[in-house]
DNA sequence: CTTGTCTAGTTGTCTGACAATAGAGATTAT
DNA sequence: ATAATCTCTATTGTCAGACAACTAGACAAG
């Protein structure tokens, strides 16, 4: 580590230790009791407790009163799963595959309406646009379109640091708390445009993604949508059973 | 309700409050602090808590210390995503349509290899197929099948109280407990057979899920792949923003 | 062989306390 | 007057220790 110190909250140190502890427990097996667990990483059990709330809603892990705390069968290779928002690039490299930034396009411009109740703005300010190409193998693979108020990412800095995920950017610019997306699925024909785009035939089938980003303050700062080309992506999601509907 | 009592554990009824709770607050409202909540829900504080921690996961609330505790701004509808499995009927409620179900037929076979595999099953025992069709409005909307070990829900049951949900039975029978399900979502072209089932063209775009349900155990018990028309359904998933990767 | 009982171990919940943080108002310095 | 700083208070974060509820397995009785 070069940078800056990360002081990294008691919680959040707590949460890497035991989700590595999971990742590296074979599926099935018993982890150690939470008085133990609790002693080893340092913590109260109170707040182990909690921390093994967020691994069971995520599904990583299982608790049986009287008998123990089991790591789920389906294992951590979940995890790349559509619940956590990451950039293309990283979801590629998890793939095996090297992602490149094809042809791709700035602009500034005003809202439409649309777009500026979507993204709770006046119309006083503009937006930008950015729309791209995304390659595997020298083959385009994913066209997208993110849209967001210029005072959320600087124009200037999204044209020069622009290597393919808006999502980074705004990450690593640290000028917004964003939390969470939510990403509406669907599939589509190309149009004569994204065919075009993508080297493809006119109404082939695409994976369709349109998604809101939100700050903490539950501000929406990104609308995007995007299509994929099916087979070069496994987008999976896990689900939790939930309560039956006689 | 007619058949046995639902004794509903403490943790689950506090959820069920909460959730309310959280469903009639405004978003971007704050909550009552902790201690007050405990008192109101009659839980101690360290049991809100933890079923805090489970919302917050889920990206319904946002904790700041030292100010309380928010109702996130993307409101309720998102509880409607796909995190949790449900079957097509409540879906269909929540968008205000009504689903019937359409031609289907049940079917007792000895499984493929690939069954056998992914099912954790021996060639021995024999699979029941369901495969049907479900109509909102008198129109095909989806097509739908589920493979599963007849041990797992007895084939009789299945031909007699089949309405629409394997899913549905399964958990009615109490005969396995299930957790989750590991869904992958695509894109594809409709093929003639699929075509001719849904009432649409060949090479007409379809939404396509394949999942795997798991039991508490972790044992994959029911294999499924699905068809959805564009359009007639909203799925959509809340999604975390991860971890910057630079 | 079946059934009931006991026991050790584990998760579920409670209580009461203190630490860390953030916001707002009061106070002070410029 | 204005800006910076301090103080107070409400809230979430964490802790320790205890008891209740539950489970699986061992064991004894029939």
């Amino acid at each position: 580590m070069l940078n800056a110190p990360r002081p990294l909250s008691l919680a959040a140190r707590l949460h890497e230790d035991l989700r590595a502890l999971i990742a590296r427990t074979p599926p099935g097996e018993r982890l150690p009791s939470e008085p133990q667990l609790a002693k080893t990483l340092a913590v109260s059990r109170a707040t182990l407790r909690e921390a093994m709330r967020t691994f069971e809603t995520e599904g990583l892990i299982h608790r049986r009163q009287g008998v123990g705390t089991f790591v789920a069968q389906p294992p951590t290779v979940m995890t790349s799963g559509l619940e956590v928002l990451e950039s293309i690039h990283t979801l590629a490299a998890r793939m095996g595959m090297t992602m490149r930034l094809g042809e791709y396009e700035i602009d500034t411009r005003p809202p439409t309406p649309a777009e500026a109740a979507r993204l709770d703005m006046g119309s006083s300010r503009n937006v930008v646009q950015v729309s791209w190409v995304m390659q595997a193998d020298d083959r385009p693979v994913a066209y997208l379109v993110d849209t967001l108020p210029e005072d959320v990412l600087d124009p200037q800095r999204l044209q020069r640091d622009f290597t393919g995920s808006v999502l980074d950017l705004m990450v690593q610019s640290g000028q917004v708390a964003l939390t969470t997306s939510d990403t509406t699925i669907n599939a589509v024909a190309a149009t004569p445009q994204i065919a075009k785009a993508l080297g493809i035939q006119r109404r082939d089938v695409l994976l369709y993604f349109e998604a809101l980003l939100y700050t903490r303050e539950g501000r929406a700062v990104d609308y995007s949508y995007s299509y994929y080309l099916p087979g070069y992506f496994n987008f999976h999601v896990v689900r939790r059973v939930g309560k039956a509907t006689p």
